[in-house]
DNA sequence: GTTTGTGAAACGATTCACAGCT
DNA sequence: AGCTGTGAATCGTTTCACAAAC
């Protein structure tokens, strides 16, 4: 089951999203076609992308959508939770732990670290932040699989080499920087500047 | 030079960043296997990214680092300012529109908008948070060439669709929804959470 | 008749490799 | 000698099109 191109990943997430919405419309069945049309993509792209995990639908009748559901989940490894850990309690840190969406779904951020001394030892959403020299200790004390990098771009990745060190599974990095990892270490980057710069490229050539 | 594909303009937005840093440190001159090692690619796939543009370099020294970052700049659509306005006042958003890097690079937030009653008329970075329901109306008398969208998902298409009418040029969207919009709007989506799936479904997968 | 699942074809992006400047 | 610029080759992804299942 190798060799899924991230693209098609990104698609499942989205079309995990639009079964969720017609499971609770109580709809009982979906086509390829209408997947499509709620992705922006094409009934083949959808047929292709299922199936790099198997068949799972019905020929003339279509997928069953609370099937669909837990079979996507599953290939998506949603069916567990994961920990999560925090670095930078910031705006945008701030933003995010109090999002509900990420617990949803099945993300538990359980540590929250920041380096001023000014919010350490303050109270988050249930949590205390802790200081980021105290990083090594608390992470071996209770582990986590997922660091969400949410720092200025000049801490980034001495913070990324930190976790690797401590044998991180995954970064996901909110700083405009391309993080060096071993090969082992997923990273995903989020740039909302970066993304404005590629509408801005957009707009400008046409 | 049409059909630049998305993901070397990502990368232009990377080089410029380095090439940022450089010129800050006093570089001179820099060559694509300097520019690749930084980004992850390959001194390949960096000359043939600026090959769309045209020929930036000199053989056997490489690229001027000031001469370099000013193009990059005009080729981005960055040796201009962008107006954009803000959907939605809420963490998110406001965590955004403290972010002075996005002023530093052109865009700058000149609307705030939100429909809670609560928030409107509230001052924010020197701007004043508008009705959302006077939108079409304030849009109109200042325009703004980008809007990006932080409200709830069940929120976003029918603003997308407001924004549409009022002929926005291009939206930022910041919710874990497929946007359908006309072909002339450009959209960038940016979910941290979908981002979270791409990760559990690659540790999951190994 | 409808819709899936999938090889084959088409398309697009990346890597190779080398001629041509400096 | 070093490094760019770029066609050609390779690799990966998307689209096509149709046989098989319901």
């Amino acid at each position: 089951m190798r060799k899924v191109a991230e693209s098609t990943v990104r698609r499942l997430s989205l079309y995990l999203r639009f079964l969720e919405e017609f499971a609770a419309r109580g709809v009982a069945t979906v086509s390829s076609g209408e997947l499509a049309s709620r992705g922006g993509t094409t009934s083949a792209q959808v047929r292709k992308d299922l199936s790099f995990f198997g068949s799972f639908g019905k020929r003339g009748m279509g997928y069953a959508v609370p099937e669909m559901v837990a079979q996507l989940r599953e290939i998506l490894g949603l069916a567990r939770r994961w920990r999560v850990a925090l670095l930078g309690a910031g705006k945008i840190g701030s933003a995010l732990i109090e999002h509900r969406g990420f617990r949803e779904r099945g993300f538990d951020i359980v540590a929250v670290f920041d380096q001023d001394p000014r919010k350490i030892g303050t109270a988050w959403n249930g949590l205390t932040v802790q200081d980021e020299a105290g990083l090594e200790a608390a992470l071996r004390r209770a582990p986590v699989e997922i660091a969400i990098l949410a720092v200025p771009s000049d801490a980034a990745q001495g913070l990324a080499d930190r976790l690797t060190g401590l044998g991180i599974a995954a970064i996901l990095n909110v700083a405009p920087v391309q993080l060096v990892v071993p090969p082992h270490v997923e990273v995903r980057t989020v740039s909302l500047a970066m993304e404005l710069e590629g509408l801005s490229f957009a707009l400008t050539n046409r």
